[in-house]
DNA sequence: CGTATATTTGACTGACTTCAATGTAAGTGG
DNA sequence: CCACTTACATTGAAGTCAGTCAAATATACG
């Protein structure tokens, strides 16, 4: 990171870690004041922004060493609610404190500028998706996106265990429950995957990622605008 | 703003300000190495990034006062490319020598993040257009954002002209252009609107919101999720 | 062990895309 | 100034992907 270790310790001064919390407790609800960020330490948290009519849009997932709240920080409250969907460490970081310290350690302040700007390009990389790929390319960029991260925190990135339902995987990815329910099933018949219930092999990653990466699969191209 | 005369004034003399650019001419394309973010003056610009097979995603329209190139102070070069869609005055920041101020003046950091986050909060909201909205609830917030950015610039909210084609406009909302081109046909029969090629007169404005608010208009609502 | 919830599977439908053709504006050069 | 070219926009017809509806399983949980 870049960071001395006295510098280290100054930040490490401010977090505050929680006791484990657990699935369906909530870091934050839309309309609360922000005054902290948050890091997920073990387990997984999804952020979702309730759409009229009682649906909710699911906005991320988050998983281990990565930051929740970052959009808060403008409007000073949460316009999204954060939930946990299975046991999991959290750290919270209050940004008041956070930002004082910023102040005083430069590259602690880059750091922070880069971590915003890759949010914002990992949006990009999402508003891509939701734009321009079908159902197959959204889920395949969904499983590679899993794999990729679960392995940069050194968890297989061929075996792991989805912690969110087909519901919330379906509205993250702009689709119906039932059809991600059919292209899980397709996956396993292609060999890709194999499957069952929230537990996930993946057979054939390089060729999950050549999907992923808006290939389409058949001869026909939907959506090419 | 909440920053010091001076501090202005101090932020005015790194900021670089060049000649007119024309319809056609890139801010920056992608791969280049990132320098500096860019405020549009007056005028407006389109990001794109190209996709396979020579189509490109454009991932955002920029108009005065907005500010162009956040994604790529993470990776230090840039992800997508910049382009002019009209004859424009546009402002250089050298994020170099804007980071070392910033790290002088609190005030000017604070902003810097809550520009960050606000960048943040609108990718979440076009997240949520492009995964739950259909079609005519697309166009509907297209225009009405456009409306209420033209008039936070002291512009008309009810009488502009489109910088961008419809095949940009369809680009960014996930739409072919035939189905942009018969909503802005279908928005006129209905009164809502009256369009004269890049011309557009929102007769109205409420519906208009109501509309792109995820209230779908006829009985049967798709994408429901 | 029974009830609520989640997932899967099938049949059908429709919103939007694709394909195709025409219309309109803008630009070029003789 | 007017053919010619090119790009953009509109409109119609037809096809398809993914959504909706419906029902059967499977799983979770009190």
């Amino acid at each position: 990171m870049g960071l001395a270790a006295e510098d280290v310790e100054r930040l490490d001064s401010i977090i505050k870690r929680s006791r484990p919390l657990h699935r369906g407790d909530h870091l934050f609800r839309g309309g609360e004041r922000f005054r902290s960020l948050y890091v997920v330490k073990t387990g997984s948290v999804k952020t979702y922004a309730p759409s009229e009519e009682g649906g909710e849009q699911v906005l991320g997932f988050h998983l281990p060493g990565e930051i929740i709240g970052l959009d808060a920080i403008d409007k000073s409250c949460h316009a999204c609610s954060a939930k946990v969907l299975e046991t999991s460490a959290i750290c919270e970081v209050p940004f008041q404190r956070f930002e004082e310290l910023a102040t005083s350690i430069p590259s602690l302040q880059h750091q922070m500028y880069r971590l915003l700007s890759k949010e914002i390009g990992q949006d990009a990389d999402m508003l891509l998706l939701l734009g321009k790929k079908n159902a197959e390319e959204r889920l395949a960029a969904f499983l590679s996106s899993m794999s990729s991260r679960l392995s940069k925190r050194g968890l297989s990135p061929t075996d792991f265990y989805l912690s969110m339902s087909r519901h919330e995987i379906g509205s993250y990815l702009g689709l119906a429950v039932e059809t991600v329910s059919r292209l899980f099933t397709r996956f396993q018949e292609d060999g890709l995957l194999r499957v069952d219930r929230k537990h996930v092999e993946v057979l054939n990653l390089p060729a999950l990622e050549m999907m992923a990466g808006s290939a389409p699969s058949s001869t026909h191209k939907q959506r090419s605008n």
